[in-house]
DNA sequence: TGTACATCAGTGAACGCGCGTTCACTGATGTAC
DNA sequence: TGTACATCAGTGAACGCGCGTTCACTGATGTAC
């Protein structure tokens, strides 16, 4: 099979001696193992196997294991970003119930995509490790909190709870359902209900001590 | 030094050939290379070096490297039960007091032993992996289970929560809260408050939002 | 009180393994002219 | 259009290391008699 040293793997754009997107490919392969094995199963050299190279390539495009960990988990806050952002939809059909979509995107999220997540949490990194990957984190939040500022904007500015607060609770809620009942992988703890319903349940709880009412019209809220 | 062939050590109780209590320093050791390095920076044969005995000598203990893990999980589950229901104490002096004080005790624990923390809710090992863990675990959640039915059985049955879904809102928010800002380790996030008022707010608003007054007396709920 | 013996906790040497990292190198790419 | 050359992505062999696990063993303990 002497075409195959210009015809490597199932995509053209793999190239015989060089790989020619190998930074993308480490990437997935550290995303596949992550799922497999959890991230402390994650090793260099493995993702160096899984994407077809020699151990030594990966140095080409990353300093270290961490720096790689690093870059999965801002990607996995990027994408997390995006979920939160499309499921609030700028407050469409209207702020309540993109509110809840927020929240369903977010368990959605830990259980979909339990590599990212176990990335960007449970690494024991510290998250100001880098800095791009502490302003993906950022901006992750700023999605939420966007929508905190939003669905209490039309309250009395007296009784308006500060968007900041507000937005740690809703994110420790929902951080704390998913760690706990709805992650993708085997860690995930029985429940005797959906988690959609339990985080849902304890949102409206939650709007409600603030003033929010929730039931009837969400006109207050436009 | 040949008298240390039968004093090695600082205690009395290690002599010579058998260690006389090598289970416990184990789990010693492995809660000191958790702390120190995170849950994947434990190994079977450092422990062993740490309490210095021979690599194969944990074996005698324990069947591999999982089976210590989870006695150490078992044991902060164990402990952190004990730490609830000591907060808890049984209502006193007033069951919406002795409730933030279960808060706090989360909090703290999370924060004061990150290595049993890591260990009971971040190896990735299925908590139903060992009974006996699984056990432990629900022995914790129904110290929460019990304030939350102490809490709410002054309330018209009505309108009384059911104490399941609120216990597990209220280990959800903690545990997030814990996880995210509160942790002991380095993965600690920053935050503009302290993780304590963040939770005890939270809870507050909560407990508003299912009709429980905390402004004033709580004479409603004794 | 003394002795024989079963029990068992820990030894230490050995094994195969995969890891992270380095090094001088080589082959492919693309650009200047 | 063709050629020389700088660039750089990936090679492959090598290194030292620590891990988990096994094995036949040995020394200490405690109990039966």
């Amino acid at each position: 099979m002497s075409w195959s040293k210009h015809h490597r793997g199932e995509s053209r754009s793999r190239r015989g001696y060089h790989h020619g997107n190998l930074r993308e490919a480490l990437i997935e392969a550290a995303l596949a193992l992550i799922a497999d094995k959890g991230p402390a199963g994650f090793t260099f050299a493995e993702a160096a196997r899984a994407a077809g190279v020699s151990p030594a390539a990966p140095y080409r495009h990353f300093a270290d294991r961490d720096a790689l960990m690093a870059d999965v988990a801002r990607r996995g806050f990027e994408r997390l970003e995006a979920a939160l952002t499309a499921a609030w939809d700028e407050g469409r059909p209207n702020p309540m119930t993109a509110f809840h979509h927020i929240g369903r995107a977010y368990l959605a999220f830990a259980h979909d995509q339990p590599a990212y997540y176990a990335a960007m949490f449970e690494t024991g990194l510290p998250p100001d490790h880098d800095p791009q990957l502490a302003q993906a984190g950022d901006m992750a939040f700023s999605a939420m909190r966007t929508a905190c500022e939003a669905i209490t904007a039309g309250m009395p500015a007296a009784r308006r709870p500060p968007a900041m607060m507000m937005s740690l609770h809703i994110w420790a809620l929902a951080h704390g359902i998913a760690s706990l009942f709805a992650r993708g992988d085997e860690a995930r703890r029985p429940l005797p209900m959906p988690p959609e319903d339990l985080l849902e349940a304890g949102v409206l709880i939650y709007l409600e001590g603030l003033g929010l009412r929730h039931d009837g019209d969400a006109a207050e809220n436009r």
